[in-house]
DNA sequence: TGCCGCATTGTTAACGTGTGCATGAGGCGT
DNA sequence: ACGCCTCATGCACACGTTAACAATGCGGCA
């Protein structure tokens, strides 16, 4: 360790309780607004402190309490509008309640991802929220040998020993299909996420089952892959606008791959929705102001971040009302105008 | 301060130290590997401290160091995609240089920025980064008595004491000015953020500049405000549409903004770029994406936030190498095809 | 043999705060 | 006057780690 620090030493109580002549304890109780010390002194004592600046040291108050009033909040990058919405949840809730939170992101890097926790674990954070992990099982044994309060954000864990907050992605994904289907669509094709995460399962699940239900789809749909961003779902739709048989209407796995698939359509002069329909899933705020607006399932993204820390909130107070192991929301089906009934000429 | 913790009591070096009939410092030199151990003890200590779970605490060694290799980053909102780019690059750097991150979000309130920035002061950061603050001069005085290292992003502060990261707003907003007149519009507006903001100022007066310099260009040019939201931009648009003298160029705020004025030109059934062009600044990563693909002023979004992280780290670290006060980039202009030549049944 | 130097380990204090326990000063009732 | 109770405060230790300093043992050398 080094210590050569910038900046003058902080003040502490003890330097408080010199001037104050009185123990550093009483000084301690003072600011602490403890009923066993005199009010005189106690005013005494605060106003030295107000006026010399002092500011309680969370690392000293931490290390004799155990509790740092800290959690840690893992995703894999922060640029991704979805995550921003689910961390502006977790802050501002974790705000509310007086903890401060830890940013990390593992850039979907399973070997940074442990790395994370590790340091989040040195920290001694009160408790953790990995939101959208891409590690599977495999590192879930170290959390849970942390022994401290963890819970997962979409990530759907087989093991079921841990605390969850998620959305239903396959009611999701059904409801799109059937709202695609009931426009009158039968050769409908899903653009997925190429990086394996249950969500993708999930979605592309829900619209298969669809489809197989349907006599009047065309089988099998056919699925493509991007990675979740807009140039993937470009690149993506790129590919099905290439087959002789393109699709009157897609689903994509989430919002930016719709975007960049929108872009592609414009790009290859077809428009959006008489020629090709276009669905996405999470509703971000831009989607509304795309051209067309995009028709999505809206995904309570903040409201889940304020669940999964107010569950950890839960999980960290002394009270032991033990709050549900796993919570899934139920999106919102938002149909804008990227949808729509389609065109006879294209139809077959 | 109430000690009934969730969890058990992490082991410390004394626990190791015991189970290998040592002296708790031995541990502790063992495991920073120093040289002052006999290799077979550190072995062995090494090896009860993995098997066990050892985790060293942070807060134990920060309290001695005081170092907490801790930053905190004060944002309005992580929901902004222009601050979650920015935090993403200081938090990849943060990283890279063994320091973990606080986020905080003011919410544009300056009451919550304040406890933010004294919370942070508690938890000893030893470094604060403060990105596009609405605060003004008004509490800098109370972050320069922290005698903590400070860099701003995005924040003319006038004083310039501090350390800051910016873009070049006025001659950003020239370039894509220039590029609008360029293209031949004599019709411009400008669609501001009515919070105040000095990149706000900065971007209107390079615009009026150019414009004031232009012999063909209307005068004086129409300025409306949003809030840097696409709803802002939307309805800020709406009133440029609603009077008779509807301008054929309109240079946005932000990238946002923009957006929601190209939704709002769509919802009138005109075209862009040939009824209007519209230019952003930012170049978000969704603005290549739009319909048409945004003209925007790029800016190193990702590169301001590790050149922040960057000078912190240079204040921080013990060689005196002072980095310099004010670092203002400039940024590319972007030409997509939301900008065009202006069509000549709407050229007056 | 006695001394010096080196290698290795132990002892102790410190970081800043919180709290159990002891202490002392009054007040009050008998 | 004495004992007891309450109120206010001080003392001492704990939290987990680091580092300055002391101590121990050993080999070499005069």
């Amino acid at each position: 360790m080094s210590f050569p620090v910038p900046g003058r030493k902080p003040i502490s109580i003890k330097d408080i309780a010199r001037q104050a002549n009185v123990s550093h304890s009483t000084v301690s109780r003072a600011l602490r607004n403890s009923p066993l010390v005199h009010p005189d002194t106690a005013e005494k004592i605060r106003e030295i402190a107000t006026s010399s600046g002092y500011r309680v040291s969370a690392v000293a108050r931490s290390l004799v309490s155990r509790r740092t009033q800290t959690i840690g909040v893992v995703v894999t990058t922060i640029a991704d509008p979805f995550n921003a919405e689910v961390v502006s949840g977790i802050e501002d809730v974790a705000n509310a309640f007086g903890y401060s939170v830890f940013l990390a992101s593992s850039q979907s890097d399973p070997v940074r991802e442990l790395g994370v926790v590790h340091s989040f674990a040195e920290r001694r954070v009160d408790g953790i929220i990995v939101n959208s992990s891409r590690v599977g099982s495999l590192y879930q044994e170290l959390l849970s040998s942390l022994s401290i309060p963890v819970v997962f954000i979409n990530n759907h864990n087989p093991g079921g020993f841990a605390y969850s907050v998620s959305i239903d992605d396959v009611a999701g994904a059904r409801q799109i299909t059937e709202h695609l289907l009931g426009l009158g669509h039968t050769r409908l094709a899903y653009i997925g996420d190429r990086f394996g995460l249950q969500s993708n399962l999930d979605r592309m699940a829900g619209f298969q089952d669809v489809i197989e239900r349907a006599p009047q789809a065309r089988r099998p749909a056919r699925v493509v892959y991007g990675d979740g961003t807009s140039a993937g779902g470009a690149q993506a739709m790129g590919e099905l606008l290439a087959s002789n048989q393109a699709p009157t209407a897609v689903f994509c796995y989430n919002d930016r791959t719709a975007q960049g698939a929108l872009s592609a359509i414009h790009e290859h002069g077809l428009r959006v929705p008489e020629d090709i329909s276009v669905a996405g899933f999470d509703d971000l705020p831009v989607s509304s102001f795309c051209h067309p607006p995009l028709t999505t399932l809206r995904q309570p993204m903040n409201g889940m971040g304020r669940q999964a820390m107010e569950i950890l909130e839960q999980l960290l107070s002394r009270n032991p009302k033990a709050p549900d192991m796993a919570n899934k929301f139920v999106g919102d089906l938002i149909i804008r105008r990227s949808t729509g009934v389609p065109s006879i000429g294209k139809q077959l």
